[in-house]
DNA sequence: TGGCAAATCACTCAAAAGTATGAGTGATAA
DNA sequence: TTATCACTCATACTTTTGAGTGATTTGCCA
């Protein structure tokens, strides 16, 4: 609660300055007890005054806009004879268990029927699954999804 | 719209701040028996008003800020392996100079399309390749083709 | 010079792959 | 309880691939 106050704290400051500002005002106005025409001057002001101050407080609150720099970062892999299953590519890229079976049966060249049949499940589920699984990768094709698995050593 | 509200929870807030000041105000006017009250009232409003419409110019003026975000992304690379052609295999299959153009960029990942660009000839042409090269593998697919050529060391 | 293989391309039909969208279910996390 | 996710399936449509067939050109070689 405190916290909060402290963190919004340009608010109460805000409030000093408004109250600071009206008693400033008020101190004028017995002074000099109101010209008849300076309530116009007096307004004209006060408008100014807060049409600044707003917009001094939209810039300062504003968020900014975010701007998206990717950067590549090499990762070598070490050259084994035997396959090693490249696990941080795989917790990066977040292929579902289903996903991953359907790229190993693509990488065996089988159709999507024939996957469709092995894992007795429909034609278009499996398209759907190879759709997704061709957007993980960022790829287009079959062809390529197995390419980059590959290289990825997500499969043999 | 309840989420913009929400998101422009600092509005309400400001709004809150504001008349809680205003109520300040009031009860020193009613303590000082200072002038008539609509005045403040009157001032409040335009100070509030201004203020927002400060804020509306800010926010529609001012250019965005930009705030940069640096995301890593890990790409993995496989050292090359020696290579060995098998050329045995190749002998035996009797692929043509073009067939095995034609096979590797396939193993790329590239569209028949893309191939027929990259070859400067037609599409109908690579199709009449990839099927003499489908015969000469005994494969049904580029896919398996691919995997084929790969097993028999034909390609990398 | 005739035969042959490689390369080119066209055309058609059919099959497979891929896109887009929506939707239902069950499990699980917030 | 809501929200999210993985998985499932469907419909409709487009694009790509593959099969089958045939034709032309070019260079090689016996």
């Amino acid at each position: 609660m405190l916290s909060r106050l402290i963190k919004n704290k340009w608010i109460l400051l805000y409030g000093a300055c408004l109250a600071l500002l009206l008693l400033l005002l008020r101190w004028l106005e017995i002074r000099f007890l109101i010209l008849s025409h300076a309530q116009d001057v007096y307004n004209g002001a006060i408008a100014l005054l807060f049409t600044l101050l707003g917009i001094w407080i939209a810039l300062k609150i504003a968020k900014p806009k975010k701007e998206t720099v990717i950067i590549e970062k090499m990762v070598y892999l070490q050259p084994e004879k035997e396959f090693v299953l490249n696990k941080a590519a795989l917790d990066e890229l977040n292929l579902s268990p289903r996903e991953m079976e359907v790229l190993e049966l693509m990488a065996k060249g089988m159709s999507n029927a024939e996957i469709a049949e092995k894992l007795f499940v429909s034609l278009n589920t499996i398209k759907t699954h190879s759709s997704k699984l061709y957007e993980k990768l960022d790829v287009k094709r079959r062809t390529q999804a197995v390419e980059k698995a590959r290289q990825l050593s997500l499969i043999a």
